[in-house]
DNA sequence: AAATTTATCGAAAGCGCTTTCGGTGAAATG
DNA sequence: CATTTCACCGAAAGCGCTTTCGATAAATTT
């Protein structure tokens, strides 16, 4: 593959105008630039990115850290789709994404370190445990970086109108008519979980509903089985609900299976709203009504974000929130009678 | 957080002897490399990457190559999985996944380009599409590189065992009485529908079934949509099958679809078997009959390929063929009467 | 006591690239 | 024609690390 030297050798140039004539250099004429970009082409010459990186100080790569709370790593359907449209952001700016690990090579260093070592210029980190160690010494650091899913004033963030979805959710119910309204919430230790938390009850005190003891049930992180669980407990409420606002679409998926396996028919005996409207949503059946969050805009404004913070070289601390759909499709219906 | 030199400095040694104290050379005294192991902590100093694969031709990171024919990227639920698995494994061995893009700050490189650009240690590829420029221009490279989901006799690959696949979902099918069964098999340049076609049409001639016309059909590239219409084309025949073996489960999931849209019912009119075994093929109604792929297995495999192809620096060209199991749920039943 | 080993350390080169700072000769200016 | 400017190029230092090869002093061996 050669290196600058061969080029040199080859053209006869030195070394300097070598990479002068391959970075666009103004003091290198249009003659020799020529001769060099060709004879590269021809040796079919590609700058080596760690050589680069440690005379310039800058990788192009950004290191995403991922959530690894519910043990999902990559399969989460949510955040995946955020890393996707972060990534093609991304790229298209020339960077390269890096996951890394927490051991290198037997030592094991915390992500942070992890990331010092692999000198990325920034980090994305989509997670949502706020408590989490990791996450706290990334943002206490001075890498750039962004967060998703998570609030903090201490860098940039993302995420949805999650306050503004609960409400959503709820309205939407009351308009079919219910007026016994469940929320299988998200953990309260996860800050999109809260704010759904908190956009339910804020909804259900402005249209002067009342929440009845057990139907605030917290429904743990998200999975599609502690749905269901919740849900099996909703059931077992004296007074049953007539809608549930579920807080994440695998959790809705699971307490739609908990009301079918008691017999009970979604929408007709039981409405269910979820939330984050992920691929699957629109196949299970009935096909859920959700609110969407736009994974697309999260990713690329993340992107965009700490793009700006990479190349300005200095902290932005915004926090940002992207606006949130109701879905309307199959899973909710009108109260009977 | 410091160098070598740094280190040099304060400790009074010569960064020879910092190096080989860090990497526990042998020519170095314990107390000295106490000494220095201690300051290296007190300064929270880490090895630059860049420098270290720079001098050692060694970068410790795998680019991963994704497929990105029909546009999902990081969203195909089968691929992410054996990512996960891949990456579970590797990064216990000390590696780092990067995913590469194709353009380099505005030059657009291909695949191996960038590769060789970022000195990877070795590749991996998830993609299915066997005729793409860029995965054929890898496997003839002289990086390591271990392919997933595809045949090749050029490189190491993994795949599971989709001809005894097909079997399985046919006799499967078979035992419950159907003898009408139709196949919406992947794109056949696509290894992994190929087989899985080869392996319906086998079990369905072993079984001396005949295949009617139109009975096997396109489904083309594994989406949920197409799925949904090669099955409603399957409605559309004379002679409708009883039951319908689908190469992928979002295919199936569409299949289903359509088969409810035409107010019929799985499994009681028609059945359908998968195949991948996605998270969501339990969640969705009727809980999906499925091929199990071991995507655990296949990226756990896949990344001991690599590595040893890297620590032992030659090229390895083996074909291995991971079991697939059949998952019976609930979306077949016995044929009617 | 002389000759060898052994243990411990460091100088220096090298990995492939960028960037500063001068140094040429040619062109432009007076 | 003397002087300034300009266009073009290269020497050299530096990025942070590894590794070879000696060098030295201490420990062993004869």
């Amino acid at each position: 593959m050669g290196t600058i030297y061969d080029l040199a050798k080859i053209t006869g140039f030195s070394i300097t105008t070598v990479s002068k004539a391959l970075n666009n250099y103004s003091d290198v004429s249009e003659k020799t630039k020529a001769k060099i970009v060709q004879a590269a082409a021809d040796m079919g010459y590609l700058p080596n990115a760690h050589a680069q990186s440690l005379s310039t100080k800058r990788s192009w790569t950004i290191g995403v850290m991922f959530s690894e709370a519910n043990e999902v790593g990559m399969m989460h359907p949510f955040f995946n789709a955020i890393i996707e449209s972060f990534r093609k952001a991304t790229e298209q700016q020339g960077y390269d994404l890096i996951f890394v690990s927490r051991n290198l090579r037997n030592r094991d260093m915390s992500y942070l370190e992890h990331f010092q070592h692999r000198a990325v210029d920034g980090i994305v980190v989509i997670c949502s445990d706020q408590m989490d160690k990791h996450v706290q010494e990334l943002i206490q650091s001075s890498i750039p970086i962004v967060v998703v899913d998570m609030d903090s004033t201490d860098c940039s963030v993302v995420f949805s109108d999650n306050l503004s979805g609960g409400t959503l959710a709820v309205n939407h119910l009351y308009e079919l008519g219910h007026r016994l309204i469940a929320h299988i919430a998200g953990d309260m230790t996860i800050d999109a979980g809260l704010a759904r938390i908190e956009g339910y009850k804020q909804a259900m005190d402005r249209l002067a509903l009342p929440i009845p003891d057990g139907y605030l049930i917290n429904g743990g992180f998200f999975s599609v089985e502690e749905g269901k669980q919740a849900m099996q407990t909703l059931l077992a409420l004296p007074k049953r609900p007539t809608a549930v606002f579920v807080a994440g679409d695998q959790m809705a998926i699971g307490a739609m299976e908990a009301i079918h396996e008691a017999g009970l028919q979604v929408p007709h005996d039981i409405s269910v709203v979820g939330y984050d409207d992920i691929d699957m949503s629109k196949y299970v059946t009935p096909k859920l009504t959700t609110v969407r969050q736009d994974t697309e805009r999260i990713g690329q404004h993340a992107a965009e974000l700490l793009i700006e913070q990479i190349v300005n070289k200095r902290r932005v601390m915004t926090t940002d929130i992207i606006p949130v759909d109701l879905i309307v499709r199959q899973s909710t219906g009108p109260v009977k009678p």
